[in-house]
DNA sequence: ATCCAGGATGTAT
DNA sequence: ATACATCATGGA
């Protein structure tokens, strides 16, 4: 089933532009404060969103000056963009450059947020390996379904759930004789069953993100019951989600609501609290999660621990 | 084969 | 509030 895929191929192929609707630009490397890894930003393990168009797998290679192309669909239009030396470039059907900046973080200074951050071994090793790499503003609920699904989860088969679940109820666009899929509506995924989701190798967590779709869907709880909370405040209005708890709320919080304290105590980074700070270690996530902010830099300790988790979980 | 991966839920205490 | 078993799937 492949609804609107004429409606929308028409309305790209008519559109404004000369090109078929395509608009292309480039973002000056020397105007994002701090510099950009694209790659890092996008395959590290934050967003499950951009697709590489060479097909490559996601994972090890990182292309050194690779400028290899990524694309996404956003509110119906189909944003592509790769790194070159000395800017971003992209090609969308809109004008993709005030887009891009807000998913890919461009304005946040990564110099004065590696200023504001304590120093030690490791949070240097993070920032030294991966500089350039920012925290993603992903939109709200595909971002909400892909942590949904990355419990127990690899990282790269993360990727293959989101890319399953877009090839299979995700809206096409063509562009340039090449189709898209779009992530899936509250409303699409909604409509599945929990068989149909566990077919796709969503394994438990199918009946958990058919009920959050749902509850997004009706309005029961949606991204504005969310918002704009305190931090603490709205990490616990996000566990109102099914199949969200204290960890898949502080990945929302980071890597979508822009809630750059947040910090994720995922298995990676309890270990890293066990090996290098024992004393941040309490009881409770909420406690843990304070000692951790603390250490990492409070209004930036999300993006330390991205860092420290992209960092830890790539060296041999 | 056994262990593990960006954990959450339901139940019992 | 905290402790525990249980939950799918695939790769190492």
């Amino acid at each position: 089933m492949v609804p609107h895929r004429r409606a929308q191929s028409e309305r790209l192929l008519s559109g404004g532009s000369p090109r078929g609707g395509v608009e292309r630009g480039a973002i000056p490397i020397s105007a994002i404060p701090g510099g950009l890894d694209l790659q890092a930003t996008v395959e590290s393990g934050q967003s499950y969103l951009w697709t590489r168009a060479d097909g490559r797998t996601y994972e090890r290679e990182r292309a050194r000056g690779g400028s290899a192309w990524y694309w996404t669909v956003l509110d119906g239009e189909v944003i592509r963009t790769r790194q070159v030396d000395d800017a971003l470039e992209w090609e969308a059907t809109t004008d993709a450059d005030p887009l891009l900046r807000e998913l890919l973080g461009l304005g946040d200074d990564l110099d004065a947020i590696v200023a504001a951050t304590p120093s030690d071994d490791l949070i240097d090793a993070a920032y030294d390996a991966y500089r350039g790499l920012r925290i993603v503003r992903d939109p709200f609920f595909p971002c909400l379904v892909s942590f949904i699904c990355s419990a127990q989860m690899r990282v790269a088969r993360i990727f293959e759930m989101g890319a399953a679940l877009r090839e299979t109820y995700g809206e096409t666009i063509t562009v340039d004789g090449t189709t898209y899929h779009a992530f899936p509506t509250p409303g699409r995924l909604a409509a599945t069953t929990e068989a149909e989701l566990r077919d796709l190798g969503l394994g438990y967590r199918a009946p958990y993100v058919r009920r959050t779709a749902e509850m997004v869907a009706s309005g029961e709880r949606t991204r504005d019951d969310v918002a704009g909370l305190p931090y603490e405040e709205a990490r616990e209005a996000l566990t109102g989600f099914v199949g969200v708890g204290p960890k898949v709320a502080d990945c929302v919080l980071l890597f979508s609501l822009g809630y750059l304290e947040a910090v994720p105590l995922d298995t990676w980074i309890r270990t890293a609290i066990e090996d290098h700070y024992p004393d941040c270690a309490k009881g409770s996530y909420a406690e843990t999660s304070r000692a951790i902010r603390k250490r990492f830099g409070d209004e930036y300790a999300g993006y330390t621990q991205t860092y420290v988790f992209a960092h830890l979980r790539t060296r041999e």
